[in-house]
DNA sequence: GATTTGTAATGGTTAAACCATTTGTTGTAA
DNA sequence: TTACAACAAATGGTTTAACCATTACAAATC
């Protein structure tokens, strides 16, 4: 019910007034806070507990900390890296396995179709059929191209994620990917018919799109990244 | 392609090589580390300098101070709370409406409910069970009682969720509801005709869950999150 | 035996000084 | 005038030493 009212600390009271000043917007991206030395007085506490306090916000994503002259605290426009860094270490710390990320995947892609089916307007469709040309290039090039095609592939789930109009599904899109990237990297070397199947599938989903049948995207695109994902996995073995 | 090569900070060496410590499963969770003053002399740093480091790897969920005799940092065993922090900052930060969230709940509620259809386990059916009778007695006690109406349907789609065993779906129920229930609490007023209309929703649901019809469990699901969305909108205006 | 008191270990905070980095300016030479 | 080198000042990074506040445990007291 109620949280641990642990507030002796004066770090903290510092680290809060400073977020919420910045949250509030009273500081935007780009601006500086005072130097460390006109803080503290300002906020009446010894420049160690200022720098215990700087750390927790610069850790928090909120700001960031240049040397020199004309240097200090920058208020830093946010930012995905502080959840995919949590995220990954829960991962590290396996409470999250990657089976576990690409199901969520599944589920999500499937969701963003089904939306973008719904929403997207006619230049969105013109859009997504210039990324699937520039698909269709890598995949005939062979497999010395899949890096470039996946680039491609990533492309256009971003940009289906951008058509749904709900910036939740742009952040998700980028957290999975940087904590699932690394492995495919790793682990995905899709031979020449494996690229076509998934030029096929990315054609059936914006044809889907275009066409207005959501449950239709749905579908395919569930069945995209779980076949996207097999690939990895037999590659894993 | 790389990262910035910042490496001159002495409290950040100090950082990874704790942390890695605790990643490598040399410090278990519920360990303490050595005392400050014993710290700083093992890793040749000033007090100050530990201090900021410990701050970092505090922030990070990684250890947790105690005060006194005995005290120190202690191993935390990782938990989704940085996750969610991150997270509730990036929605504050970006302004993301009620609107968008909920819609990413319709989605979310939607798929775990078709993976619980798919997994959920006699034993798991008769909890589920457990926890509709009780919403069945709130809804059927009154307004007065829709605090522990909505506290049960919160407790079944947490079940839902457990089902799906994916810690993933976990996770970002405790994120989403985190960020959303302060509003809920605030225009959410339902009556007794609504209040019954979520109980069949739920009751609807368990059932498809237990005769394992996942896409209609998806079909539902969604339908009583946008049912209840509907409520709170209404009391908006 | 229960309660109070003392004590020492530990984190929290302060203060002052110095180092390292960076930027801008000033001076000097081509 | 321009290019470049040297210097100066501001700012974050670090160290040291001291003291305060909290807590667990032991000793003393009733």
């Amino acid at each position: 019910m109620f949280k641990a009212a642990k507030q002796t600390r004066i770090f903290q009271d510092v680290v809060e007034q400073i977020q919420e000043t910045i949250l509030a917007g009273k500081l935007m991206p780009g601006e500086m806070l005072p130097s460390e030395r006109e803080l503290k007085a300002m906020l009446q506490v010894s420049r160690g507990t200022l720098r215990e306090a700087l750390r927790v916000l610069e850790q928090k994503g909120l700001i960031e900390i240049k040397l020199g002259v004309g240097g200090g605290a920058v208020v830093q426009d946010i930012s995905y890296d502080r959840v995919n860094e949590s995220l990954a270490l829960l991962i590290r710390y396996q409470k999250v396995s990657l089976q576990h990320l690409t199901e969520f995947r599944v589920g999500v892609e499937g969701r963003v179709s089904a939306l973008a089916a719904e929403r997207a307007t006619p230049a969105d469709v013109i859009h997504l059929k210039a990324l699937l040309e520039q698909a269709r290039q890598f995949a005939g090039k062979g497999s010395d191209f899949q890096k470039e095609f996946v680039e491609v592939d990533k492309q256009i789930h971003l940009s289906l994620a951008e058509i749904t109009g709900n910036p939740v599904y742009l952040s998700l899109h980028h957290t999975v990917h940087d904590n699932i990237d690394q492995y495919y990297e790793t682990f995905l070397f899709m031979k020449q018919r494996e690229m076509e199947e998934n030029f096929t599938d990315l054609g059936n989903i914006i044809d889907a799109v275009e066409r207005k049948h959501a449950d239709e995207a749905r579908l395919l695109a569930e069945a995209h990244v779980l076949r996207f994902n097999h690939y990895m996995e037999n590659r894993e073995l």
